[in-house]
DNA sequence: TGAAATGTTGGGGCG
DNA sequence: ACGCCCCAACATTTC
């Protein structure tokens, strides 16, 4: 009988321009398809909730899209570095391939079980497949990992372009046999009671074809107007791509080349074109960092800032979380977070600096909150976007930027959409107090059924004094290093 | 991918 | 007519 080959799924949850099943596929052995899931190797990174729940409609996609080949996707539950080799053991595989990742505790997943794998004389290929341009090769004219966005950009740019997305494999042979595994609802991924993701179908469509969705709608209506209207959250004008890049549902490269062909056909303006594009070069500067520097999950990248004087109190953590700071940009934010598992990016920095800054707290909690309750949480953006708005990350923000949460509102959110549809006891405001309920004269309030305390907190911080503090922090920062150097 | 403080300029009211 | 003040509007600097 054929030895299999296994083809172990992780973040790339897709059958097109897969270079790694490409290659699985053209070793001529039939294929047996699996995906683990491990809670162990991650540590303190396991998956949060939310991106459980994505994950799972986007293996029930995957297993419909494999089913639909005749193939069977094999679920199993536990360390990877345990499960894969045994299950190349059970079936007399003669390899299994995989794609590459770059957390950390990704690598060691890999070298674990590559070591074990060795042992068993099965061959093992990790194959790149997440990313348009190699962390290794991608280096400044000295041979050093980039530390700062402009230039990593560019030099990416005039790079040789990435290769053009592979088709999906035809006429894959499937290994007849092999274990049952798990049924997808033994993974228990979904929330029991109470239901906080009951709604989430109707904002998202896990897997490939939820993401080509995705991409499609956004380049026909959204990409025309992309550099100003993505920064205004009421609107949809962003490409909510995140989480099918994060599950490699969708690759890069398909997405690069998706805007190439888009902005050729319709003549489109390269400048919105290379707006976009940038964002994906941002992904591509997180991942590459992360990978360079495996602490920058949770040590600061600056490592001046490792003394950092966090002086907040926990308690407005909660009121953080809640979305009850009393600033209704940061607490309409907040609330669409936890309703849908996503967050506008013009108001994540947002509630990124009101976080680090007005209240004090570390960057790091705001990490774990977003990593519990995005569908798109990636340790590289995420910790690297934090980072980056805390002031210690790579290119980051300087520590003086101090988001004025009353103005950001008002620029961006002119006419209080977002704030109406996510903080509704403020709804009947008028537009000009939308953004700061404290300024509205008594009957006003009275007039929109607003009581403050009551219906909506007072702010919990004053906004000029939280700014001064967070200033003179920074600054303490600096004096103690200057002590220090002498 | 800020905001606030400070500086500069120029028009208009007014003595 | 002139100088002075006020202040908006804009520019620059600072945090």
């Amino acid at each position: 009988m054929t030895q299999p080959t296994i083809f172990w799924f992780r973040q790339d949850l897709r059958l097109a321009d897969h270079p790694a099943l490409t290659a699985a596929v053209a070793t001529g052995n039939p294929l047996l398809a699996c995906y683990v899931l491990d809670d162990v190797t991650p540590g303190e990174w396991a998956m949060g909730g939310a991106s459980r729940w994505w994950l799972h409609h986007s293996l029930a996609w995957l297993q419909g899209e494999i089913e639909a080949i005749g193939g069977r996707l094999v679920l199993l539950k536990g360390a990877a570095a345990v499960e894969i080799p045994a299950l190349a053991e059970a079936v007399d595989a003669s390899a299994v391939y995989c794609s590459r990742q770059v957390e950390d505790w990704a690598v060691r997943q890999e070298e674990e079980t590559g070591d074990l794998l060795a042992a068993q004389e099965v061959a093992f290929e990790r194959i790149e497949g997440a990313l348009l341009f190699s962390p290794e090769e991608l280096r400044t004219g000295a041979g050093e990992p980039f530390k700062v966005f402009t230039p990593f950009w560019r030099r990416a740019l005039t790079s040789p372009a990435p290769p053009t997305p592979l088709q999906r494999p035809r006429n894959i042979t499937f290994h007849k046999g092999g274990p049952k595994g798990l049924k997808l609802d033994a993974l228990a991924l979904t929330p029991g009671k109470p239901d906080w993701a009951a709604h989430w179908g109707d904002y998202w469509q896990p897997g490939s074809e939820g993401a080509r969705k995705s991409l499609r709608k956004f380049l026909d209506k959204a990409l025309d107007d992309y550099d100003e209207s993505r920064n205004h959250p009421a609107r949809q004008a962003t490409s909510r791509l995140s989480p099918h890049l994060h599950f490699g549902e969708v690759s890069p490269r398909q997405v690069w080349y998706a805007v190439h062909a888009h902005c050729n056909k319709h003549d489109a303006d390269p400048h919105q074109r290379d707006k976009f594009l940038s964002e994906l070069g941002w992904r591509e500067f997180s991942h590459h960092l992360l990978w360079h520097n495996p602490g920058m999950a949770t040590e600061p990248f600056n490592t001046r800032f490792e003394q950092f004087p966090w002086l907040g109190q926990p308690e407005h953590l909660e009121r953080w979380q809640r979305g009850m700071t009393g600033y209704p940009i940061v607490d309409a934010g907040m609330r669409e977070l936890w309703h849908t598992g996503y967050m506008h990016n013009r108001v994540r920095m947002v509630v990124a600096s009101f976080l680090t800054k007005h209240l004090l707290l570390p960057w790091q909690a705001g990490e774990r909150w977003f990593w519990d309750t995005l569908v798109d949480a990636d340790l590289a953006n995420n910790a690297c976007g934090w980072q980056w708005v805390a002031g210690c990350g790579a290119d980051a923000a300087p520590y003086f930027r101090i988001f004025n949460p009353t103005l950001q509102g008002k620029r961006f959110d002119a006419d209080g959409a977002y704030v109406k549809r996510w903080v509704p006891e403020l709804a009947e405001l008028p537009a000009k107090y939308l953004h700061e309920p404290a300024k509205a004269p008594k009957d006003v309030l009275e007039e929109a059924g607003v009581t403050l305390g009551e219906t909506y907190p007072h702010p919990i911080v004053e906004h000029a004094a939280a700014r001064e503090a967070a200033l003179a922090a920074y600054a303490s920062l600096k004096e103690d290093q200057g002590a220090r150097a002498n």
